[in-house]
DNA sequence: TGGCCTTGCAGAAACGTGCCTGTCAATGCG
DNA sequence: CGCATTGACAGGCACGTTTCTGCAAGGCCA
């Protein structure tokens, strides 16, 4: 009663603490935090009381108090690696953007938040921020961060096959074996005689995989591998690359790009070089943009599904923080699809004069 | 003495806490925190030794009850608007990706992580989260959310121009009316007489700045606008839009496209009608993604610098966290930056079949 | 030798919750 | 009427830090 609402002591004089509104509402702490949790046995007419008073006092519960008390932040780690200073890499933009975009809507839709977090984070960031579980995108071989955390008991979940022994708790991937030999199918099925490859030269397990399966799908129908690796965080270099692939002695009728800015990397070098797509090139990117939808001519993709994946993914990480035995499997595989425009057909099924007034795609 | 290294209760057997840290070392938990802190006055030697036994345990501290006591987070929120239920439109992809990543880049090095926070998010999950501040993209006129964070006292800083009186800390935008002049003065000067305009049907500040600048222009050199907006979170209704804007008995001979993906947009609408780019429509849009530079043909485009202004948003947040009395003006206007390419240029430079081998820019 | 300052550390009070335990009245039952 | 049971709340501890206050020991000076 004699208790005025303000805090007793030096406590932030704008924001009311669980005593101010205990007080105000002439009950205990103890009934406040039942009647604001849907806890205890209260009857409708104290809980109702005290919510009238704490919405009345603009009471918000301190997230570091609760947070210190149940051991749970509702905080979701992303991330991400870095490529010199900054955190994830040009080329990835696109997938990275529609994945995070995804990640956030699923965690929210769960009552999480994400925090973005680059790997090589200065040490100091990463234990400054209490973290429920992470999702890490494409671990590398030997991430020390994603180790520390496995080791402190944290759920792990990653974007990517971990490589390695990495233990991660669960991981979401695309079978990119199988997308890469189906393109090059889908290329051979279309006339190519011989597929070039556009690669990285980084180590991480998308550009190895994909390569792999390039170089065995070569060798099964006997056919030499032509290809160009350059380092894919330079956003100057494909356009080079692409270049010198159309340069070569033993010149591809046909090239894959594991990139996203690839297509048009390669649509610039067929023009400098006076090759017609398709019809002296067939070209195929992965790429999550809508820009080749629009591009002349339009140009074939391969999508990730970053979408699904990153909803899969922080779907996972949710069941294992939250202890659920998830009926979800560990490990997912999600599928890839192709989007076949112009650009990979001999015969394009329109011509590019036809005047159509409704876009072809959503 | 007779207290195990594991905490006495039932706390969570993984981690250890200052308690064991400060019985392993033999000393008092005060001590511990100073050592491990920098702060108190302790021979070097009793410094050593305690940060000695705390990694050899694995110590680290809480970050829940530290920010419980300290009062201070180190969290930023990211405040994104949404449409629907996705956080951030699609078109704005590649702005907000390099936006974000100078951002992230800008608070780690000052020791500060960033949580995205769709401005629609569920109340609790606002509430879950324990803030040090706030930066909020593009600010809509009346968003509850960001006014209820000033009257928590939580400092606020835009990306973008606060729409009405919404007092926020500080803002970051661009110059968008003195950019979009300088634009139409560019493609007057490259010959147009009609200049058209794709704009979007949205109350954003960016959208109305730029449109309104459009007609004050437009009335200054006599011209009748003509100019089609349509919904801009839809990827699809760009390309329909572009294509009634050269569909107009009135079609204009040069075209300003408000966002990324306009420029993939007007060049596909350009060919449907036969028309010449730029000899018969001369094109600029605004984007940051850099497919631009290698389109057919390569087309001008307005870049915000997302990355200067991510960066100064967070730095201007951080020192009002700080307190520190900031050197920087509480309002920065960010210049933008025109890449001048074919497009938009009547005699463009170089022919299209030169083959260089080196990229044209970086 | 006593008073005072400095050094090196320990005790303990918060920070704001959640929850376990305890108290008191009302009720049911034999 | 005695006793167990249940509803409705209050008290108080614990979460793991930071930090203010304090205390003992030793050196210095008068």
């Amino acid at each position: 009663m004699s208790r005025a609402e303000t805090s007793r002591r030096g406590s932030r004089p704008g924001r009311a603490g669980i005593r101010d509104v205990a007080a105000a509402a002439g009950v205990s702490i103890t009934t406040v935090s039942d009647a604001l949790n849907g806890k205890g046995r209260l009857p409708d007419a104290t809980r109702r009381h005290v919510r009238e008073v704490a919405d009345r006092l603009g009471y918000r519960p301190s997230a570091a108090a609760r947070t210190l008390r149940t051991g749970k932040s509702g905080l979701i780690g992303l991330t991400v690696t870095t490529y010199g200073d900054e955190p994830f890499t040009f080329t990835e933009f696109a997938y990275f953007a529609e994945m995070a975009r995804a990640a956030t809507s699923a965690a929210l839709a769960r009552g999480y938040a994400l925090v973005i977090l680059p790997a090589t984070s200065r040490h100091d960031v990463w234990s400054n921020v209490a973290l429920d579980g992470t999702v890490v995108i494409d671990p590398s071989d030997q991430d020390p961060v994603v180790s520390e955390l496995v080791r402190q008991g944290l759920p792990v979940v990653s974007d990517g096959r971990p490589a390695g022994t990495l233990p991660v708790t669960a991981w979401v991937d695309n079978d990119h074996e199988a997308a890469v030999l189906d393109i090059l199918d889908h290329l051979a099925d279309a006339g190519a005689r011989r597929i070039g490859l556009l690669t990285g030269t980084t180590t991480d397990t998308y550009t190895h995989l994909s390569t792999s399966a390039y170089l065995r799908w070569c060798e099964r129908v006997g056919q030499d591998p032509v290809y160009e690796a350059y380092p894919a965080h330079d956003p100057c270099a494909g356009a080079v690359a692409a270049d010198r692939l159309l340069a070569r002695p033993d010149r591809p009728d046909a090239v894959y790009g594991l990139f996203d800015p690839n297509g048009t990397d390669l649509l610039a070098a067929a023009r400098r070089y006076g090759l017609r797509v398709p019809e002296d090139l067939l070209i195929v990117c992965c790429s999550e943009s809508t820009v080749y939808a629009n591009t002349e001519p339009p140009v074939t993709t391969l999508s990730l599904k970053p979408r699904r994946i990153g909803t899969a993914v922080v779907q996972l990480l949710i069941d294992a923080i939250e202890g659920a035995e998830s009926d979800r499997p560990v490990e997912q595989v999600i599928p890839t699809e192709l989007f076949v425009r112009t650009s990979s057909q001999r015969r394009p099924p329109r011509t590019t004069v036809s005047p159509p007034r409704t876009p072809e795609e959503n």
